[in-house]
DNA sequence: GATAATATGTTGTGTGAAATTACAATTGCC
DNA sequence: GGCAATTGTAATTTCACACAACATATTATC
């Protein structure tokens, strides 16, 4: 039922399924020419110079005046083309991350290119989710001006929290709220309608961490977020794979060790809060960081060093479980606790290895440097992602 | 690059598109009129007229002739339409399961109706690639007359093993075979050039469980075959999920108890081979039937019933935890081993709901009662799957 | 039973978008 | 400078769908 209605049917929609894949090409190369564009799109460079007038019209595309200098390399024979490449300004997306001590917001353009973020100190479980929203909206939209509201295409919102597909909270733990339609209190908050759209946290934080690097576009990738809590999000061709009910990739709760009905969960082993505790239990100081355990697994120290190991050998364990399953071509560690995975990248291959049987494929494992790219920066792109999709506000005026 | 161009449409490719839903729509629904498929596609009644007239030019879809006393439901007022259906005679798609005991061949119409299975022991292990492929191609085709094998529109193959996703056997412990190129072998044994797939025997399974259900088109299912290995397949939308390697959904392997580097994998606990050997072990005969354990369980035969405790047990460990990371809306157990689940169903979910946290909500169990439904039905439903979308060979003539 | 209402299928016409063709413009290479 | 190669644009053609009009077939209503 819902697969047919994808296809396109009339002749304004082909224009409009063009103009789309338009932007796409565009966003993931940065610049082409006209002709690029058509072979790219494998339509006729007069179609392709079409499409592009009516972008240019729009404001979205534009020419960029380049300096002659700038490219000696790529010297074909014959005239050279005119580069295009989208307008940053033509619009921007908000996304908030409203976490447990903290709210963070940002905004980022049309090129996906954050332009500015800030955090504020917040005490989640202690709000309402009707005055969080207000604080997390307030900050995203308090510097905006009215006009250059019109230009806000999307509001991305991340919450530590299992949500059902239509972005209803079905159980947030850790602010302790319950079956609450988030996508209805932003949209009453906002100082203008626009879209809006929820997502778990890990969800978003995938969705943050790959998006700007094309080699993730495709196959199967699991980000895994380690902080105090454990979670991840599967990403599938460079989309969002959310499960039956947008609760897929919940491996923090994975039973790791132990007989079934009893055992700790990967959570209670590899997060945050659990090595803080069993770090400062070992070494009797109540106030150890996490810097100084890191620093402490570096120097060797053997206290820490067994915890590292057990954390190397769980988090194996946990994504070979994982593998066998999503059989994921790629890893991607992120959070926080994932600066540990350095130190001790070795023997969690090592321990890998040993748990897999010999002919299935490891996944490569890669760190997320990258801290700036948080749920909110997550949010913001998903917002981005579904502006150049057929769901695009600026194509459905019709229907 | 790759959605692009799928995005990407000209004129003819609409028709062709359309063409290609008016056949999913048809096959859905076995009958419509051209005004129900023009709701249905959401087309104009005679742009709908035009796609059936070129449908049925090509002898893919004719009127039926119906008896008028066939309809005395829906009675509208208005002109009655007439109905029109899938021509079966069109075309045929071949499947063929290649086990470790026995192959069986099956003969799919355009309807996905199966015509006939056929079925011949077959020592695996004892014959080289080639052989094997030989031998299973000539009985899928032994009766085929040429001029009707001009009508085959695909060969599916179903393998137990590990498949990369361009059809090369990556590792095969049950045929002894490792890194061939099947595809090709299997072409060149074939009468006529023809589309062929190869696919691991789980997820043919699912394919096939799953093909004429309209049901569960939507949404994430879980198709579990349990015989002496376990394997599995997901199904999201209708799709298999194939993961980055091909090997998603192998589950036989997961750890279910004990440490991380010992335990026992489910496969070792919930396989017909295991569940036998302990059933022999504990009554002492040592030619004990799973038919008479099946009997045991249901006249609760203490050792039978602890044997079957802890299948359901186990199992239900495993569901649980593939259920947080790809959050499964439905699971359907399917194999010979799946006979057990009535006798211990309420254990299971009582398992299951033990295991879950409370807030995640559990999928849905269901027995997969039709044991016609084998890997080669479901290798030749994906080649008709593979027909009825934009690869199809009919539709690639350019390009 | 006649008429109205409703739905179907077909035909002709218009429109929009892409393909095709042709051509001017711009560069590299000889 | 001549030639090949490539780009961008304009005119024309092709194609598929939407729309409107109409004949047709059936039910509902008086």
């Amino acid at each position: 039922m819902k697969d047919l209605n994808l296809l396109v049917s009339s002749p304004r929609k082909i224009r409009q399924s063009n103009e789309i894949a338009a932007l796409q090409a565009l966003h993931r190369a940065r610049r082409l020419s006209r002709a690029d564009l058509a072979r790219v799109l494998n339509l006729n460079r007069s179609s392709s110079g079409h499409i592009i007038a009516e972008l240019t019209a729009a404001g979205l595309v534009r020419e960029v005046r380049e300096e002659r200098a700038a490219r000696p390399n790529y010297s074909r024979a014959g005239r050279p083309g005119v580069m295009l490449e989208l307008v940053p300004d033509a619009m921007f997306f908000l996304g908030i991350e409203i976490g447990v001590e903290h709210i963070t917001a940002t905004e980022i353009d049309l090129g996906a290119s954050s332009i500015r973020t800030r955090t504020v100190a917040f005490d989640g479980p202690a709000h309402s989710v009707d005055d969080a929203l207000r604080h997390a909206i307030a900050l995203a939209c308090s510097d905006i001006p009215p006009a250059r509201m019109a230009l806000c295409e999307g509001l991305g919102i991340s919450i530590p929290a299992q949500l059902t597909l239509d972005g209803t909270v079905h159980f947030a733990p850790l602010l302790g709220w319950k079956d609450v339609n988030l996508t209805e209190i932003a949209e009453r908050h906002l100082p203008r309608s626009v879209p809006v759209r929820v997502e778990n946290d890990a969800n978003a934080f995938a969705i943050g961490a790959a998006y700007n690097d094309t080699a993730i576009h495709s196959g199967v990738t699991l980000f895994v977020v380690m902080e105090s809590g454990v979670g991840s999000g599967i990403l599938v061709d460079g989309k969002l794979f959310r499960g039956g009910h947008g609760l897929a990739g919940e491996i923090g709760h994975l039973h790791v060790d132990g007989e079934p009905g009893k055992g700790r969960s990967l959570e209670q082993i590899v997060g945050l809060a659990s090595i803080l505790a069993e770090y400062r239990r070992v070494t009797g100081r109540a106030a150890a960081t996490f810097e100084e355990f890191l620093s402490d697994v570096h120097d060797r120290a053997p206290q820490a060093v067994t915890i590292a190991e057990e954390w190397a050998r769980t988090l194996a364990f946990a994504l070979v479980q994982t593998c066998r399953i999503i059989d994921a071509g790629r890893i991607v560690l992120g959070g926080s606790v994932a600066r540990l995975y350095p130190l001790v990248a070795a023997r969690l291959s090592a321990h890998m290895l040993a748990a897999q049987s010999s002919s299935f494929p490891l996944p490569a494992i890669q760190l997320n440097a990258e801290t700036n790219f948080g749920p909110a920066f997550g949010a913001a792109c998903l917002m981005h992602q579904r502006y150049l999709s057929l769901e695009s506000h600026r194509f459905l005026d019709d229907d």
